[in-house]
DNA sequence: GGCACAAAAGTAAACGTTTACACAGCATGT
DNA sequence: ACATGCTGTGTAAACGTTTACTTTTGTGCC
């Protein structure tokens, strides 16, 4: 692969020169600019991005730490984040940490030792801690999908309380009384807000909260099915179920389809992300929206001004979870 | 931050040392060791990748073009790839060509500056010459999705004709005759290959395919709802459709289920790609299965095998769809 | 023609690493 | 006492750029 110094031998001018034309410098003649540009196609010549930031000190990348790029949510925050990026002239470094603290520290460092000047990161296996240490150490690191206690102006969340809170009491104000919680398994703080949004809407309308009516699974299809069968077969009788996700959603909805139950007719069922899935089920899944998208682009936006030192706009930090109303929640009749 | 300058002269020993403690070069002391991991430490010491990569001429990284990160179809291909890519202490960095020629070229060009030793790239709005150049030019560049001519083995494919054979002969046996073809507007080869298989089949069986059963729509759900309207507002009389992917499928689903007509039993519908959604949606779609994630992973281990110039070894090139019977289609009896 | 000044081009240092080579210290064998 | 070999460390060049500074070239004016 050629370097800069091939084309000003070819082109018979200095690096110098070369690195003008590239650059787009005023100070280069239109005949310089002619023999570099010849010179370089010739050569097919690419520019070092490493030589260029190592000497700049600048990488125009942002990089960006996901769980999985295969989750439709995780491709939607990408999307929104590559979206502003795109327009600020920068790009994309991804790291996968699968939910793993140890991949998910190892994923971070990489995009530190890249030197990404902006950062936004989505874990769940790093403890607050671990986080808090990188946001001091990388100024414009940005973290999405939880809230830090010593540095609540670098995260970026939602209030899974208030979500759980609201299809709990959707189903409430829908006549249900018997609700059970489909939860996931994972020790992590989100999980245990939306459980105790669910706790605290049933007590608020009288309905004490049972740990029976609480059923765990892993955070997918799968793992809702579980939760769902072994909800019934605890033999808890309920005609309503609000689920930690979509997925586990899903998984509950096909379970109870299974053992002949109808859904909305006899169990409504609400979910949680208004992920993609949640559209083209059967019934179409009622479930409370997670504004993955315009987060993603406000801590994309945050990590942006932070990295290049302007004072940040202040802007919303805990986003809203809203209801989405469509056809697996049916009032309670008789 | 910190360079391995002063890490150096905080623990009192040359740049050459540190450098070999950092990357654990048997010829060092314990107590070398000792003291720079400890100064390491202490002044949390970044080894800057950029330095790193313009030395020693390779990054260990595998750049990644994808149409758009939000469809959960790249998911699964980024996945896969991330996968080999971990296994090989290899890591990613992508870029989004939404489908759109200037932003795959230049996000090509900007994986090809940062040097990234192997690429994987899916194109649908470059030319087969620019693709065929850019093999020529760098190689450890793996083309999926696409067949190039001139260079075969640089690329990996699914055989989208024989696909969509499969689909139509398969809506055939089931005594189906009058069956509409919904079909995406871009002008790429995977439509015309798609096209021609569902006519080639018919043909085959002796009905001779006609212009006003296919219909055309923008490759989503909205494109597949409008194609379908046309075709029902063309009166065209119709008992199967055939759709460019699943995506189109669920909106001609969604049309004929607000025009009553029942989907499978008035009318058969079958997808293409196999993809999230085919399993969610009701009635659960049958469909052709695209088997992205081993031609992802090939495609990673072909590019990873070029890349170092180990001569690659032989395994299919080009992929074989397979029918996925779900519920979406039902026999023609009368 | 000579001069001042502007424009264009060149020279070389710097960015943060790795690594070939050189060298010091030390134990070993004669 | 001295050559030998081994271990650990240091020195300095190299990677491919950008850019401050310097030098050359060109232009207009008297």
């Amino acid at each position: 692969m050629s370097t800069i110094k091939d084309v000003a031998k070819l082109a018979g001018v200095s690096v110098a020169t070369v690195s003008r034309v590239v650059n787009r410098s005023p100070r280069t003649s239109e005949k310089a600019i002619k023999a570099v540009t010849e010179a370089m196609e010739a050569l097919s010549y690419r520019p070092n991005a490493n030589a260029r930031a190592l000497v700049s000190q600048t990488t125009q990348t942002m990089g960006v730490l996901v769980g999985d790029v295969s989750n439709p949510f995780f491709g939607a925050m990408l999307k929104s984040i590559d979206l502003v990026c795109r327009d600020q002239g920068k790009h994309l470094l991804i790291g996968n940490g699968y939910h793993e603290a140890d991949s998910e520290r190892e994923a971070i460092e990489i995009l530190i030792n890249s030197r990404c000047e902006s950062l936004v990161i989505h874990s769940k296996g790093l403890s607050d801690e671990d986080l808090t240490k990188f946001c001091k150490e990388v100024p414009g690191l940005v973290v999405i999908n939880r809230q830090l206690d010593e540095v609540p102006e670098r995260c970026i969340s939602l209030d899974n309380y208030k979500g759980s809170y609201l299809a709990t009491e959707y189903l409430l104000n829908q006549g249900h009384r018997d609700i059970a919680y489909i939860c996931s398994e994972h020790d992590i703080e989100d999980a245990d807000s939306r459980k105790q949004g669910y706790r605290d809407a049933l007590a608020a309308h009288g309905v004490s909260p049972q740990e029976h009516t609480i059923a765990y699974g892993y955070p997918d299809e799968q793992g809702g099915e579980k939760a769902m069968r072994d909800l019934l077969s605890r033999g808890v009788s309920v005609t309503a179920v609000a689920a930690y996700n979509d997925y586990m959603a899903a998984g509950a909805m096909a379970c109870l389809e299974e053992s002949d139950i109808a859904v909305p007719e006899q169990v409504s069922v609400i979910g949680f992300d208004d992920g993609l899935i949640s559209r083209y089920m059967k019934p179409r899944l009622t479930t409370i929206r997670y504004p993955i998208q315009p987060m993603a682009e406000q801590a994309a936006r945050l990590a942006l001004q932070l990295a290049q030192g302007s004072s940040p706009e202040s802007s919303p930090h805990v986003f809203v979870p809203t209801l989405v109303k469509r056809n697996s929640v049916k009032p309670l009749t008789q």
